[in-house]
Order: structure tokens, then C-alpha cells, then sequence
DNA sequence: TTTTTTACATGACAATAATCATACAAATAT
DNA sequence: ATATTTGTATGATTATTGTCATGTAAAAAA
């Protein structure tokens, strides 16, 4: 059965017994998405949390003017979901398959029961949120005090750490991602190409020198030559 | 006794029965800091969680060349620490009191109990997390859409909502709290007081229209007149 | 195949905010 | 009482990025 080995990986059940796991079957659904589909909406309450089996979903939100800002990407064994789910508000996220995605759903008040019972899974949960949490402070910090080319850096460089050196995202997307318009992302992309760091094409980017862009990431801008 | 006060009005710990709550108070040990003084460092160790009993604290992180980057406030009630204690990392803040300060220490492992025998406590401490996830992802919103003067706007009604309509902070602290320069924000401010929506004395600012201030927090900018 | 849409590209210009400089007043220390 | 430090104020200039406009190539649809 593929619903097994999608949740059995995960590290997050990995304190599981084999009749716990069963248990945590028994009570999740699986569901299957397409590139695009919407998998939670911002401000609905479906009550469900989503553990990601297989595929990458992007955590969106959209303005009042309706840009859209990319505030997480979620992979494999990434859970979507548990905040709406323990503080009883909607969903903050919109969240859109980037790929052909498979999720496990838990209803909340099995995943409330799984936490209360489990307290090697509750730890493992709140660790993930407290990553997260800091993750979200570490883009806050960037905002304060780099520029949008070492914002892109960073992003292309956490990227290819996450999903290899084949990026699989628009200019749009790396600037919804990095809080900039997309001429900019396009001007900066352009640049890091001229300087032979990264390989463009139509909706991809693939990390040739990830070092040079670890530097830039920290340190000046490119001369421009 | 004091302590007991301080920690019994904490919602966190409503649902906690006389004898647990005084567990909690048997495990925590209280102690006393001034304006100034640092209760956690960042990249620290020291195995504390902190929930604040009397008085307000800055979470700060400072940039590679000295900056302070003010990420949260936190009054009575909050918990500092929680993220660093069950992730074993260290502490990702440098917490430094804005007041005097009273905060109920507990150790990382009898926190660890605490959470693991009491579903309720751990429950509320896994929403406020949430709570400050998606704080931090609101002010990622705002720094994407949102000018420096929306910032602030933001800011003075979100702080006045929490601490009244007298802000003790300087113009220098409403800078790292919305990422910008010193001059910048006393530019701001200096505009705000002039369109009469808030008074300014050294270190303090007063909030005179409210109402004005949300729709500046959204709306466009202040004309200049 | 032809049309339409989508993604990338680039120039010109404007706006926002950063940087640098200087000044002054209030608080604190000597 | 005087000196020093800290917080606020404001002008001038520059840098970065956003906005608008226009063009091209590749992909998808007709």
C-alpha cells in the first residue's frame, strides 16, 4: 500500500509502534493533486491537517491588490495545517500544489487525539513550528538588511539545498518569494547568468557555482562590468 | 506570595488544577530584572523557559554589523524560550527588559513535564507559537506591501492595542521594530504629529487619533500639505 | 499552421528610503 | 554648574527598486 510507505518515512512518525502507525493510517485519508490544484484556501475552516507524502506545495497568501506572496514551500513529510487545527481559527494559507502532489489528511480531532497520546509526535510537531517560526524571523531579518540580490542568493541557494541544483520556479514565483516585482527578479537572475552562476531557462534555474552564490548571499553585489 | 500572583493569572495555566499549579510554582523559580538587563542571549544555552509575570521584553537579534532587529514584544504572560527548550537549539533571541521585569523561570525538563502530563498547557503554549508564526508572517506581508509610513502606522495601533495609548520607545526602537533607519522613522513620526495623530515627547509616543492611524496603517500616505 | 498566451528581457523614469552631515535640546554624569 | 551623552530634527544627495512601456521568443491553444 503506497498510503503506508508515503507516512512511514517520515521522521515525524518514526517514535511510532507499528499499531500506532496503523492507528494514524486508520484515521488519514489520501488525497492526490495536481500542479495548481488548491489544497487549503486562506480563511476556510476544513478542519483537516495535511501531511505531505510526495510532492512540493507552496504556502501562499494574496494581497488586497491580489499579488501573491510565496511564504513557505512545503515538502515531503511537511504538515500543513496544525495551527488552524489547534487554535481552532481558518487557514492563513493558501496552499497550491507546485507538483503532482500526495497528502495524507487527518481529521483534527484525531490529530488532537494522536497528539494528547503521543508525546514523542506532539515534541516533534512543536519543534517543526518552532523551526518554522524561525525560519519566518530569519526572513524578517533579510528584509531589514539585505538587498533584493542577496534575498534572491539566500532563496536560490535554500532552494537548491532543499530540491537539488534544478530549480523549478518562474521569475514571478522567486519574486513572490523574495518580496520584489518581477523585472527586478528578472534584471537580478539576468546578472547572476551574465556572471555564470546560475543557467536560465523558460521557468527553470539551475545553480552552476552554488559557492559564489553562497557569497553573494552574504557579502557586496555583483560589479557590474 | 507574589510569585504565586504572577503566575496564577496567566491564562496559560487556567486549566491547571490547584495542586498542578503549584507544581508549576515548586519547578519555577522567580526572578527580577531591570531596563536593560538581558535575560537570554542569543546562541545561548542555558536551559530556561521564561513566562513573564510583571513588565515587557524586547526579542532582539543583531546584524552582523550591529544593527538591532526588534522581532517580537512580549508582556505578561508570554513564554520566551519554549522553542529553543524543546528543539534543544539555542536561543535564537537576545530578550532584554524594557521594565522592570518579573518572569517565573522554569527548567527545560521539568517544562518538557509539564507539557507532556498536562494536554491543556501544552496545547495553549503549541497556539501561542501559532499566534507568533503568524505574527511573523503578517510582518513578512507588510514588508512586501507596505510602505515604511504603513509600517509604522501598523505598529503605533498594534502597540497601543496592547500597551494603552502611551508607547515608551524611542524613535530609534520603532526603527528596528518596522526595519528601517533612525531618520526615517523620526521623518515619519515627525509627519504623524503634524497631521495631529500623535504627540511626541522624548522616548514616548502618544496616540491622539487612533482611528486616523488605522487608516493611514492601510490606506495611502499622509498628504503633505 | 496560425493565433494566443505566457515567460523572459530591457529601457526610461519616478518614488521611496538610505546615507551623510549638521544642529539643537533634554537628560545624565562629572 | 558644566560637560557629555542621548534623542530628536532636518537638509542635501544618492542608491535601490518600483512602475510603465515595449519587444521577443517559446509554449499552448485554436
Amino acid at each position: 500500500m503506497k498510503n503506508l510507505e508515503g507516512i512511514k518515512i517520515c521522521s515525524l512518525f518514526g517514535s511510532l509502534s507499528e499499531q500506532e502507525r496503523k492507528k494514524v493510517l486508520s484515521v488519514s485519508v489520501q488525497k492526490q493533486f495536481e500542479r495548481g490544484d488548491i489544497i487549503t484556501q486562506e480563511g476556510d475552516r476544513s478542519g483537516f491537517v495535511y501531511i505531505v507524502a510526495e510532492g512540493q506545495i507552496k504556502g501562499t497568501r494574496f494581497t488586497s491588490d491580489g499579488r501573491e506572496i510565496i511564504l513557505e514551500i512545503f515538502g515531503r513529510c511537511d504538515m500543513i495545517g496544525q495551527v488552524a487545527a489547534i487554535s481552532g481559527e481558518p487557514y492563513y494559507y493558501t496552499a497550491i500544489a507546485l507538483t503532482s502532489t500526495t497528502v495524507n489528511m487527518i481529521k483534527k480531532e484525531e490529530f488532537m487525539e494522536l497528539l494528547r497520546k503521543n508525546p514523542g509526535i506532539a515534541n516533534k510537531t512543536f519543534a517543526a513550528l518552532g523551526k518554522r517560526l524561525r525560519a519566518a524571523q530569519a526572513k524578517i531579518e533579510e528584509f531589514v538588511s539585505d538587498k533584493v540580490e542577496q534575498r534572491i542568493a539566500k532563496l536560490l541557494v535554500a532552494l537548491s539545498d532543499r530540491m537539488g541544483n534544478e530549480i523549478p520556479f518562474t521569475r514571478q514565483e522567486i519574486a513572490s518569494m523574495v518580496g520584489t516585482t518581477i523585472e527586478t527578479a528578472i534584471r537580478v537572475t539576468s546578472r547572476f547568468k551574465e556572471a555564470k552562476v546560475i543557467k536560465t531557462t523558460r521557468g527553470r534555474i539551475q545553480i552552476i557555482d552554488k559557492q559564489k552564490l553562497a557569497l553573494l548571499a552574504e557579502g557586496p553585489p555583483l560589479e557590474i562590468v
